[in-house]
DNA sequence: ACCTCGACCTGCAAGC
DNA sequence: TGCTTGCAGGTCGAGG
């Protein structure tokens, strides 16, 4: 579950499992995620109370009574699952993916939050909090989308004089923290915008937002709330932490839907490939 | 300093 | 029924 709706909606399942509870115990039955987990991880955290989650960009941030704060990123494949003890078990029978259960954190106030990532591309990591603002992984993550701060100039500047398309921009972590694949296309969508367009375009001469930035961070706004508002999308068979299924898939307009007619003009979504990765868009509608 | 691309992993669906 | 191929919600770090 991975861009800002999911782990936004993680954090949401998460918290009641997690603030105010400690570890009682830590288990970390593969330490091979897209970092290995540091050896001292357990001794590090156990004993230790939750005293906020929150989340920044995509990457959750748990604050521990120790001082340090736990990083987690979720990659491409991974999850959380909270069960609070009386439904462990049938969860587990259900559940053919326990053989990606990674890390499991047993809280004292009974409830086990696993964590699970078949491809192994995310990660966990503890950092002083003192030392956060320094943190590599963070530092030149852009603004948070529903931030009163990031508005239309905001944009216009970070895309001031970039060269690539705009669909490369908006997924640069640099530029707007957050964005991913999925809600990249949906929000050029909205905006009307082609994603192959040059991303300065989106700003005037000396870096001045245009009507077109003004649509983007509308669009990009709407998109997140609605897709957290849902619960997040839930691709295959990917879950929320209790257990439910995120509903935002239903209403994508443009991923995942090439040769589908686009919902605005009954045109073809087309797929293309950029930056390696696909898009999907209406060439009749964004321009 | 900017930009693109390969690399890291597993699982699943489609094609032969 | 297999086997192969391509694709998947991310992003770091090497190389042009």
């Amino acid at each position: 579950m991975p861009e800002l709706p999911e782990v936004e909606t993680a954090r949401r399942g998460l918290a009641p499992a997690m603030e105010g509870a400690r570890f009682a115990k830590v288990e970390v039955r593969h330490r091979g995620l897209r970092w290995p987990i540091a050896k001292d991880f357990e001794k590090r955290i156990t004993g230790k109370t939750v005293e906020g989650l929150g989340r920044r960009a995509k990457y959750l941030l748990a604050d521990l009574s120790s001082g340090d704060v736990l990083m987690m990123h979720l990659g491409m494949s991974g999850s959380f699952r909270v069960d609070d003890g009386q439904i462990a078990k049938y969860h587990h029978e259900k559940s053919k993916s326990a053989a990606h259960d990674h890390v499991v954190f047993h809280m004292s106030n009974g409830a086990t939050v696993t964590f699970n990532d078949p491809r192994r591309f995310g990660s966990m990591k503890l950092v002083p909090r003192a030392r956060l603002e320094q943190e590599p992984l963070l530092r030149s993550i852009g603004p948070e989308p529903l931030g009163n701060e990031f508005d239309a100039a905001m944009l216009a500047r970070a895309c001031a004089g970039k060269k690539t398309s705009l669909k490369a921009a908006l997924l640069d972590q640099r530029v707007v923290a957050g964005l991913g694949n999925i809600y990249v296309c949906e929000a050029l969508f909205r905006a009307r915008l082609s994603p192959k367009r040059q991303a300065s375009t989106i700003a005037g001469r000396n870096g001045k937002p245009n009507a077109r930035a003004t649509a983007l961070v509308e669009a990009i706004k709407t998109v997140l709330h609605d897709a957290i508002k849902a619960g997040g999308s839930s691709l295959r068979d990917h879950r929320r932490a209790d257990g439910s299924l995120g509903d935002f898939q239903h209403n994508f307009l443009v991923y995942d839907r090439e040769g589908a007619p686009c919902p605005a003009c009954k045109g073809k979504v087309k797929r293309i490939v950029q930056t390696g990765r696909s898009t999907f868009y209406c060439p009749s509608c964004q321009k």
